[in-house]
DNA sequence: GTGAAGGCTTA
DNA sequence: GTAAGCCTTCACA
């Protein structure tokens, strides 16, 4: 192989028909969505980059050309005046789209070619010509079918498809052109002139389409074989023929593409395309108003950067065993220094400049034994460029020790830190107080929209997934042997220091790349001042976990056991036999075949059985039947285990200190959220007396640990904090002198949906717009509506249309809010805090739909999360600056649970309430309602 | 053992 | 209609 055919082997010319492909993204794009505020609509710009972008995603052209029409006559309307005629004025809305495509691919350094007199075709047909002869691979981007003229083994042409069901991008080679025309691609041009080309105004022969147009030349070989050969033709087709043969010359001289225009560019200059200058592209970005889009951009360029740079080698230099507190010193001075000089991947970001990885290693045995809420750690590895430091806990003196406890706990030494949470716990654990982390790839990953699925939470999962998409590269997964009985066994028992030092270095790289993104989407404000000083207020609320009295948890199964027996005896006395009251298939078969139970909702097999389709069964049949009996043993069945689960579950996950330690997840919910797991404690029962119950065991400790006691419980909850949230962002000043006067807020709203005076306000009107309001901030639609309340499609509608007669800002900011998360891709809370919605561009209309409501409720959920974590900040600040023992528990999500030491009563109090309505300002007043007690039961009164 | 389906709890 | 986590059953490895 020589080296030119070396060279062009892997070379791709894209070549882009301009104005078709802005055309087809005019009608493809919507048009009211993409229109900037000085009036110019962008939705063909946004198409066609979209469109570009996907293909140099899935094409990987190493050459571009995009051609494009003049103004003015051609070659061809000077032949035939109607050439293109009689076509519909182009649309007002168009108007302009075109000259900011060409800005934006002179951005992109992509050369748009021009020649007088000729078309896009023709410059398209020349450069199909040139690149073929280059011995490279051709793509034809066209809408415009005389493009399938040029397709053979090299050159394809892309077709794009822009409505319809097979919307996308469809690959006309031989084959297809083929398939579809029954004639090889060569011969396209003699088909389109017999058959004429509406698009270009040339009418072919009247009574003849593709058919027997086809038939015709695979007969007598190509149009001048039809020529010769004309007068065999017979019926009235053939008349036809012979009548508007000079058409179909004319026809056949018009579609024949020039393939030796004198171009104004060469092949190279096709090669060097991608952003010229970021800030302009910048600039042209903010004047198009484009968002997401631009980040797409970023990804596809910077995979090109990295794919075309040679891959830098991400490893380890050494690894040094420190063991005397002078070694420490000198290793952290060292390993600071080795940053800058490593070679790697991604820049580093000057706030990580001087900042070292921190990786605390687990006792794999140890961690096995021992609870699972805190790890156990046999040492930490600490790291700075390659260089690698290894300090194990159990063979160090007491100065060295000193000296990584005094690092630990400075905050000016800046850490890395891979699940800071986790490490605060696990170091306390050994007496180490962890301060100074400025990046945490677990919490900026998150900040930057990267929510791990369910499955994919652990570390291992994590770094896989986080380098794939942010070094493009695999991460090296932990040894594995087959001991000899077969068994597989890790390694790790014998820290492993090679690899435990290059996680470290994957980590690093990985903080430099998050961290980069973090400022590219502005959102370290955000990260900074709020996520990672919550991280370790969390890692102490879980260290901390809330007491139990065991003793009340067994009565209380004892109490819903009783109840479940009960309950099982009578279902089974009623239907003669025993069931799986458990089981839905089997529940199914017993109510709907053997009871002859009218039918519930269809699931995917059979009908349900859940409670609501019970509660409804029951209001159709005769209450004393058998089947309501059945329902009833059933529903009673159903409560009561329900509650004993939670109470094992609770049973189940008491520490030794008799207390329970949830983990919280500060990276998985979509809004901002926290969750709470093993056990969940965020979904405690409050709603029925029985399972309110409950919370009686949640208690204070009743024990003195370290000298230390606790005398209360405390609880604090937002009341109506999303609505408020809500009337705040819409600024609906009727609503908000609503909230100022102190009224209450459903009360007021109905008086105003319904034209009665407050007093006058039935508790129906009230639930109806207290359904209505709150639903407004899950993006309710009136179907929805009707179905909460029970009333017909037409009343929720009425009431809607009421609604927003009265409170007119609520529906502005609801439009407003899916407007702007269609426009960018994302909606945004108070602080910035970004929900990435791609399903908002989805064909599927179910999953847009779901999309839009999620687009309606993450500003309020998520703004509520913010404020909730910045009151969680400010309070663990105060209470600490004050010098109060008082410490904070609990979350769930409106309510903080905290536990008060003797005598701070009403100091911890005040504290709460204080911090949690002045957590931000809004245009009403945030109201904190605080209770306090022994048990989370008593507080919550 | 694993994963989906169905069901239920919270804010 | 939003956001979560956890339980049992059942079919499949």
């Amino acid at each position: 192989m020589t080296s030119t055919d070396a060279a062009s082997q892997n070379q791709k010319l894209l070549l882009i028909d301009g104005h078709s492909l802005a055309f087809r993204s005019f009608y493809g794009t919507p048009v009211d969505v993409f229109v900037n505020s000085q009036g110019q609509h962008t939705n063909a710009v946004h198409g066609f980059l979209s469109t570009l972008l996907s293909l140099i995603k899935s094409e990987k052209p190493s050459h571009i050309v995009a051609a494009f029409d003049l103004a003015g006559g051609t070659f061809r309307t000077e032949e035939y005046g109607e050439y293109k005629g009689g076509r519909a004025e182009t649309p007002q809305e168009f108007l302009g789209q075109v000259e900011l495509i060409q800005r934006l691919l002179e951005q992109l350094n992509i050369p748009s070619v021009t020649v007088e007199r000729f078309e896009a075709d023709d410059i398209v047909a020349t450069l199909a010509k040139i690149g073929q002869q280059e011995g490279m691979e051709v793509e034809i981007v066209s809408g415009d079918r005389d493009a399938f003229q040029l397709v053979n083994d090299t050159v394809t042409v892309l077709y794009p498809v822009t409505t319809g069901p097979s919307k996308g991008i469809r690959r006309m080679d031989p084959a297809a052109v083929e398939e579809k025309y029954k004639i090889p691609p060569h011969l396209y041009p003699d088909l389109a002139a017999i058959t004429g080309e509406q698009a270009d105004n040339l009418p072919g022969v009247p009574g003849v389409g593709p058919g027997f147009a086809a038939k015709w030349i695979n007969e007598y070989g190509n149009l001048d074989g039809i020529i010769e050969n004309k007068e065999k033709i017979k019926g009235k087709k053939g008349e036809a023929l012979r009548e508007h043969l000079d058409d179909v010359l004319r026809n056949r001289r018009l579609n024949r593409l020039v393939d030796d225009l004198e171009l104004p560019i060469t092949l190279a200059d096709a090669a060097e395309f991608g952003p010229r200058d970021p800030e302009t592209l910048n600039e042209l970005f903010d004047e198009l108003e484009f968002r997401s889009i631009r980040q797409r951009l970023a990804e596809v360029f910077s995979d090109l950067a990295q794919a075309a740079a040679a891959r830098i080698d991400i490893s380890v230099e050494s690894v040094q065993t420190i063991e005397s507190a002078q070694e420490f010193s000198d290793f952290v001075e060292g390993a600071l220094a080795a940053i800058t000089a490593a070679e790697r991947p991604v820049a580093v970001p000057e706030r990580l400049a001087r900042a070292l990885v921190l990786y605390p290693v687990v006792d794999e045995d140890a961690a096995e034994a021992g609870n699972a809420h805190e790890q156990n750690l046999t040492g930490a590895v600490l790291l700075g460029g390659a260089r690698a430091g290894w300090i194990k806990f159990a063979e160090i003196d007491a100065a060295t020790e000193k000296a990584l406890s005094d690092w630990l706990a400075d905050e000016n030494q800046k850490k890395i830190v891979f699940d800071t949470k986790l490490n605060v716990k696990s170091l306390a654990a050994r007496g180490f107080r962890l301060a100074g982390v400025v990046e945490d790839p677990v919490l900026s990953s998150y900040v930057c929209g990267h929510v791990p699925s369910a499955r994919r939470r652990f570390f291992e999962a994590m770094m896989e997934d986080l380098t794939d998409a942010y070094l493009r590269t695999e991460f090296p997964k932990a040894e594995v042997k087959e001991s000899a009985q077969g068994e597989l066994f890790s390694l790790e028992a014998e820290v492993d220091l090679e690899y435990v030092a290059l996680v470290a270095r994957y980590i690093q790289e990985l903080a430099y790349a998050l961290h980069a993104d973090l400022a590219e989407q502005n959102q370290l404000k955000l990260y900074e001042e709020i996520e990672l000083p919550l991280a370790t207020v969390l890692a102490q609320m879980e260290r901390a976990g809330i007491a139990v009295d065991s003793t009340v948890l067994a009565e209380l199964k004892d109490h819903y056991n009783t109840f479940i027996k009960q309950a099982t005896e009578e279902a089974y006395r009623l239907i003669d036999h025993e069931v799986n009251l458990g089981s839905p298939k089997q529940l199914q078969a017993v109510l709907f075949e053997e009871l002859e139970l009218p039918t519930t909702r269809k699931l995917k097999s059979g009908y349900s059985t859940d409670a609501e389709s019970m509660a409804d069964l029951l209001t159709r049949i005769d209450p004393d039947s058998k089947g309501a009996q059945f329902l009833l043993a059933l529903q009673m069945y159903r409560d009561y285990t329900k509650l004993k689960q939670t109470v094992e579950g609770l049973q189940k996950a008491t520490a030794e200190d008799g207390r329970i330690h949830t983990t919280f997840q500060q990276n998985v919910a979509a809004t901002g959220r926290l969750s709470s797991t093993d056990p969940n404690l965020q979904n405690i029962p409050i709603r029925t007396e029985e399972g309110r119950k409950i919370r009686g065991a949640f208690v204070v400790d009743p024990r003195t640990v370290d000298g230390q006691q606790y005398s209360t419980l405390l609880t604090a909850d937002y009341s109506q904090i999303e609505m408020r949230i809500m009337v705040h962002l819409a600024q609906d000043e009727k609503l908000i002198e609503a909230y100022e006067s102190g009224e209450d807020l459903h009360r007021f709203v109905g008086s105003e949906v319904f034209g009665v005076a407050p007093e006058d306000v039935t508790p129906e009107m009230r639930a109806k717009v207290k359904a209505m309001s709150y639903g407004l901030a899950y993006g309710l639609s009136r179907f929805g509506l009707s179905k909460q309340l029970g009333i017909p499609v037409e009343e929720a509608a009425q009431l809607t249309v009421n609604y927003f007669k009265r409170f007119g800002d609520v529906g502005r900011f609801l439009r407003g809010t899916l407007k702007e998360a269609h426009q960018d891709g994302y909606t945004e809370t108070m602080f910035g805090r970004r929900r990435n919605l791609p399903d908002l561009g989805s064909s599927n209309r179910a999953r847009r739909e779901a999309a839009e409501r999620a687009a309606l409720n993450a500003p309020i959920q998520g703004s509520a999360a913010d404020i909730m974590k910045i009151a969680m900040i400010n309070v663990a600040a105060r209470l600490e600056a004050e010098g109060l023992k008082t410490r904070m528990l609990l979350q769930i999500h409106d309510e903080l649970i905290l536990e008060v030491a003797p005598g701070e009563e009403e100091a911890a109090a005040a504290v709460l309430s204080e911090e949690m309505s002045r957590a931000v300002e809004l245009r009403v007043p945030l109201d904190v309602q605080v209770g306090s007690g022994t048990s989370w039961h008593e507080a919550g009164h």
